[in-house]
DNA sequence: CCAGTTGGTTACCAATGGAAACCAGGTGTG
DNA sequence: CACACCTGGTTTCCATTGGTAACCAACTGG
């Protein structure tokens, strides 16, 4: 997830336009750093406001210590979040979204809200296909 | 990603309501299952219009044969995709997307927006970070 | 009869993710 | 001083996941 994601060299821009096909498109390079289980939530609940690290740790359900850091680090060299480090004792670590963040988590709302609307639906389609398969 | 994906049963349905925190939060439940590699890609590829099982695997650049037919068997399964058998010869099988995948289709654009966009700043800020911890 | 089409499944191996231990740096308590 | 405990991590070890490539079944056309 960290090596081969720039944009490959000699590669035209006009390769991809458009193609969701191309290896190299912006969607496919957006969801090989989003389409985790971890991004986009960490995103919106930095969305709320800033955040130290064991605040996050302790809110969002499940994150290991590993992940949280890993993924923190990376949204936050993809400018997607800011880290601060306070040198209170003992040392306090914020992290926020960034403008660029926040752009992103207004174009992910639309998901969000779908999945609020739409869960039961696909949970519903879950139990037709599985009865219909046993 | 097949099994513990149903809602655990027992939780009142007001556990969730607006947490991103909680694990069984209904944007938790659409994350574990879209949040991959291929489901979005080949959603918006099918959004195009149906398309036989070869064609997809040649025009989504990079999948391999295994998770073509995983993404979307589970596709299927949660009722955003169609399935249709022709019995010709040899044997022909459409995927296309169902109306209800069509309005996830339609919520995930907004991003796809973004990443058309705004990922040549992402670039930008991983540059300049790499730069900076070097 | 053999090659080639269709749409898969299977076996094997490398990479990823999670659980828990460990670490550094500092405080406060007995 | 020794010890426990806070901060924010990193490391180790193991299970699960994903990719590669081989195999399979059913049928056709040469």
């Amino acid at each position: 997830m960290q090596e081969g994601t720039e944009i490959s060299p000699g590669h035209p821009a006009e390769t991809w336009r458009g193609d969701v096909y191309a290896a190299n498109c912006p969607t496919r390079l957006l969801l090989d750093r989003i389409a985790d289980k971890w991004t986009v939530l960490l995103l919106t609940t930095l969305a709320d406001g800033p955040m130290r690290f064991n605040a996050l740790k302790r809110r969002v359900e499940g994150v290991s210590q590993k992940m949280l850091s890993q993924t923190l680090r990376q949204m936050e060299r993809d400018g997607l979040a800011v880290r601060t480090v306070e040198a209170t004792v003992p040392v306090s670590v914020t992290y926020a979204v960034s403008p660029l963040g926040l752009t992103l988590v207004q174009a992910i709302q639309p998901m969000i809200d779908w999945a609020e609307t739409r869960m039961p639906e696909v949970e519903q389609a879950q139990q037709v296909y599985d009865r219909r398969s046993t």
